[in-house]
DNA sequence: AATGAATGAGATTTCATTCAT
DNA sequence: AATGAATGAAATCTCATTCAT
């Protein structure tokens, strides 16, 4: 469940941060046109720009390639919406719309990302899959935070299994913009999908006051 | 868009039929377990019960196993909703609710295969992907019917917009149990599921009458 | 210390057999040429008159051929030793300077392939180090049951220790042969190095009468 | 046959040849456990105690390090054997036998190390091959030397090529115990086998008095 | 003189596909 | 129609060597 470490052989810390950020870049960009099994490790090697030798130098199979791309994902995912600036503490109605919104908004510029990571995750070894789906799990529990304060504040009543479930389906709708967007984004812009779901999400909450 | 055809050496058309859902069978299992690019062809061979040689007599690329397997996925899922005889012309919230529990009931089922489709169907040619996709239209439409046959009957209101936006809620909503069991199930039986889902779906319509 | 057991692909044990033997063939006479580490191979197919991929339809890893080559040279000796038809019950003087020129003779034959054992079983591993290694007992222990036979009879006098480091001394004199041949065979001819050395040795050996 | 010379970029004589030991030292620590192919130049830089880059200021090629060792190792035997203080001139039964006793006591300290050399030498470039056995042949040449003395001084009878032969045969009986030390030391320790191979050798000698 | 990141030729191994039987 | 041995292109990975700092 703990972040698994990539063995690299050159030392300068520094260096090594920056020729796998060059490296995951090359490799998503691959990833999304061919997928990871259709990729070479040549094909990453010079999308990054150096060769198949320096490649080598700074991981040890070609799975730990990937590794680094699914870890990378969220990493961006979750740093992206950090900048969001999203307001778990409040309980409000805004706040839960906003996050949701924030949340839609970053899973739409992230959509092809996460695309690779549903569809190449399951070659991962499971300790990986473990982390990364730890991580959602992080994101799914921000939901739930709000949630519950919103219930503690008043504004709605639900069950903690109801609050799970709700927070589950704020998850899922907005990787499904990505997933389906073939079919989602010929019908909506990501703004009036965000207030389609949000309409739907908000009626399906008992109120108190109704 | 159409069907793409597998051609087979073997000129026997039953027999053809007969072998390749032994091969479809045996790949799907495999398929499960290690995903598309990890399974070789001799282990698809051994698990259809026959020898290499006779694989090839039946298909002409590994790639066609692929793509019997995605076809008959959503085959079989076609073949067991038509099972379970659902009305798209009554238009009542009744014959709604069926549709969607009938739906949630097959996707339980089909929760791997229609997994292994999502994983593996990028690798597919692109025109058998509209042809699949094609196919999942198909289901999302049968919602869109029910769903705007019971706006004609006055039983809801709602644009032809909203009715595409709910049908693929629906449609993915039966997707996510599968694709999310490992969180949604500790938390929900299929039952319990699916009435959570009806009824954040039903709030979120709004009904004539209130 | 068991026969370790090389994995086919191919299910024909008798074609196995064949492919097998032309593999080791054509590996000795390369191992003689450039050692085993600078064979690649390639080169081992090439010479085994097959593509590559019908050498890996016979062995699993390089080190495979390496274990069927050292195994067959002590086969080979082994098989070629019996022709020579020694005679290890009489346990006369003459059965046991036979047997020596028999075991120097065939030495002479197989001093390469001997050399090749020599520098290269170290590759191996322990398992299969210790089964070739038993297999020399058995030549020493041939040995061994001679003099033994001769002290039973009262032609030598000899303690079971002196017996064991005689038997070493002969099969150590034979390998020498080979090993050495650059400055041995200048000075001898494999006859004059059978007498030389079994003169000494019965000089060695304290005799019952004298 | 000539002392081959490995070239350095670094000038100062003393610091190469310092770097040189540290290296020879790492590396034959290496060859013992995996030996020379098995070995990568990385290793032995980092055995050495220094880098890679270094390494590579001292010689030219991977091969010239296997033959520094090799090198190193009969230099460091010779040296051994000049600290016994063997006595060639003499030419008496005492001489010949502290000699043969202070060769197999060498011996038996370099045992890994002249296994090494059997083992790798191979692969060194011929003209150093015959280096090497020419500083061999040196050894031999000190037991002919004592061998001959005593057939001048009337304490054996023996011909020239009789002198060869036993000579060889005592330099074989010294790399013997190390090489086949798994066999010998266990019945044997160092002491008890040069009383041994002393016994037969004298036996074998035809003493001119008897 | 020392370092170690970069290189790429080349090694081993796999596996989809063919074809003679 | 069925078989499975043979093939070789292509993939991953290693490692001796170089060279800018």
């Amino acid at each position: 469940m703990g972040k698994h470490t990539v063995q690299a052989s050159v030392k300068d810390e520094k260096l090594v941060a920056v020729r796998r950020a060059q490296m995951v870049k090359g490799a998503v960009n691959l990833f999304k046109e061919k997928g990871f099994h259709r990729t070479t490790t040549r094909e990453i090697a010079r999308a990054a720009g150096f060769s198949i030798g320096t490649l080598y130098e700074y991981i040890r199979t070609k799975d730990d390639v990937l590794y680094l791309v699914c870890d990378s994902i969220y990493e961006n995912v979750k740093e992206r919406l950090d900048q969001e600036a999203l307001n778990t503490e409040k309980g409000s109605l805004e706040s839960l719309t906003a996050a949701v919104a924030s949340y839609f908004k970053v899973m739409n510029e992230f959509q092809e990302e996460v695309l690779i990571l549903y569809q190449e995750m399951r070659s991962l070894p499971s300790e990986s899959i473990k982390y990364i789906l730890g991580k959602e799990m992080e994101m799914v529990a921000m939901f739930e935070t709000i949630l519950q304060k919103c219930v503690e504040n008043g504004e709605f009543l639900l069950t903690k299994r109801e609050i799970d479930g709700i927070a589950h389906n704020i998850f899922v709708q907005g990787q499904m913009w990505g997933f389906r967007r073939w079919a989602m984004q010929k019908l909506y812009t990501i703004e009036e999908y965000t207030d389609l779901q949000l309409r739907y999400l908000l009626n399906g909450v008992r109120m108190r006051d109704i």
